[in-house]
This record gives C-alpha cells, sequence and structure tokens, in this order.
DNA sequence: TTGACTCCCATAATATCCCATGATAATCCA
DNA sequence: TGGATTATCATGGGATATTATGGGAGTCAA
C-alpha cells in the first residue's frame, strides 16, 4: 500500500522508497525481483515471498514437464533480481525503461506483497480510468465499503 | 461517535483524538489507514477491521478481476497505513492536504468502525446540504455527543 | 581509454524521537 | 460536597535519525 514518486539520476539510479525496503527485508533478502507486467506498461516487484509464490503455483498446475518449462520460461525470462546498494538504489535494466516508458520519475505503488513501478503520467491516467469503470459497475461492488451516508450522497 | 477538531501544526503533524486512538489499538495496530473519500473532499480512516472489510469486499469482486484488480491498484496507491508516534501524532502526505483541502485544523468525524478527515469548514458546508442536519435535530446525532470544549471551537 | 557499474561520502530536506507546557478532565479525600 | 491532587491530552519545539539524491573515485570489461 501506499505510493511514492522517486526520481531516476543521470546514472540511470532509482531509490526503492525505504518502506518497501523494509519488507523486502524482511523477507530475507535485501534486493527485489522486477519483471515487466503482462497486463499494463508498468513493471511489477517483490521480493523473495512473491517469487516463491508464483514458482508455488506454477507447479500447482500439474502440468507436463514441457508446459511447465515453457510457462516459467515465459514468466521468469524477464525477471531481474536486482540487490541494491547500501543507500537503497537499483539500476533499471533498459527492458524495464522501454516496457513502462520511464524517463525522469518512477511512481512506486504497494499492492500488499507486491509493488508496481509506472512512469506516473501514465498511471495517472490508469488511475482515472479504473475509478470511472469502477462507479460505472458500482451496483455489482458491494456497497459493504462505501458507507450509507456517502451512498446517499452519491445517489 | 462523536468529533473533535485538531490542529495541523508546523510540522504538518496531526493528534489522532484519544479516543479514535483507543478503537484503532483495540483493533490491534497503533495506527490508522486512509485513504481519500470517493465522495467526497474528504479523508476516510480506520484501523485492521476497516482494511479487512476492504479487501474482503475487493475479493467478492472476483467476476470482474481485471477491473477489480486494477481498480484495487488504483484505490490502493492513495491508501496510506500510518502508525503514529508516541504522542499519537501522524504526518499527513500531501495528496490527503490536497484531496480534502486542509490547513490549519482538521475534524475528525467518527462514523462506527471508521471516521472521516474533514477541512471544518468543507464539512459545516456538508453538513448544511445534507442529511446529517436533519439527523441532528433529531436528535439521532447529537450535539451532546461533541464536548463543550470542541463544540466552543466549532463555533 | 571509454563507458557502465559499484562503492563511498556529502548534503539538504524531512520525519521521528523526546521532553516541556498549559489546559482540561478525572480522581481522591477530608 | 467541594477543593485539591493527579492523569490525560493536544500542542510546541529542540535534537536526532532517516531518506533521497548528487557526485567523486575505483573496478572491470571491451
Amino acid at each position: 500500500m501506499s505510493s511514492a514518486v522517486n526520481k531516476i539520476d543521470s546514472k540511470g539510479r532509482v531509490s526503492i522508497p525505504a518502506p518497501f525496503r523494509s519488507v523486502l527485508e524482511f523477507q530475507g533478502y535485501p534486493g527485489v525481483y522486477l519483471f515487466p507486467s503482462f497486463t499494463s506498461n508498468a513493471i511489477d516487484g517483490g521480493g523473495q515471498d512473491l517469487i516463491d509464490q508464483i514458482s508455488l503455483s506454477v507447479e500447482k498446475m500439474q502440468l507436463f514437464a514441457e508446459e511447465t518449462d515453457a510457462l516459467s520460461t515465459a514468466l521468469f525470462s524477464d525477471t531481474y533480481s536486482l540487490s541494491y546498494d547500501q543507500d537503497g538504489r537499483i539500476s533499471l535494466p533498459e527492458i524495464f525503461i522501454e516496457h513502462a516508458n520511464l524517463s525522469e520519475r518512477v511512481i512506486f505503488v504497494g499492492q500488499g506483497r507486491k509493488f508496481q513501478m509506472w512512469n506516473p503520467e501514465n498511471f495517472d491516467e490508469f488511475k482515472k480510468d479504473s475509478k470511472i469503470k469502477a462507479l460505472e459497475h458500482r451496483n455489482l461492488i458491494g456497497p459493504s465499503h462505501i458507507d450509507k451516508h456517502n451512498k446517499e450522497a452519491l445517489d
């Protein structure tokens, strides 16, 4: 949860926001796993837990050997394990810069066990779109977390 | 239910009113979850219970998996988990200051399991336009629940 | 040698810790 | 009961720690 915008410096380095680092380190490894998101122009990131979880769910699929291979190749071929320096910085592989269309700044968006890195402008757009869609489907979403009061205000 | 007006100091800190804190701590976590209200210029806040409830209702939306994922990303990006210091203070992320149009003072308005933070002026206006006023007149939400001190501050 | 990368240090801004204070509310006791 | 003592609370502010970021110098490979 939460988000933070950090700068990519002239050497191509970015600070992983401190709150994210403490989560990663808690998982046992002072670094991040990064891979391009399947569904958007973003980079998915996480720690040991995330990778473990993904490998596990691949195993659980009970595929034939060659299918498993193909799948994990697909999943992991563009996955980088980057350990950050003592200042908490990594330098981003070119492929991520391209995939997420990054230039000066990156926004880190926390999502529980994982996080995403976006070009801030693209993320703003994405946010707007998904809120609009959510409002369109508001009736389908359990109103439980929208309290009665706000619901009335909406109507 | 109750409400209290607190000051934002020069460092951007606000005290979470003590009665609210005791509820939060009872839920097991000495901090708050805050996110911009969907429907008004206010900040929604709550403790562990609220977050559990929200995650649950997000999961329930599985039929629109793709949108759900996008929505929860969008929502969580503006959700902050802030633990307060030993004096019960948090410092508000910039995004909340903007969203709720805060400057000097914040009013905390309790709503059962959650609460809202408003710019006091905006809240007054909101009350005027909403059913809260009607409810007050029926003594369902009575000024009796607002202690003398805060009532004077409001006047 | 040049460029890419890492390690190390410097710095400014910010956040956090810690203590002080005044005000109010709660408690206690003669 | 009423007056005094004791907590609790919001708030201010100094001191300290953390963080993001810039840049120098060293390492390695092409």
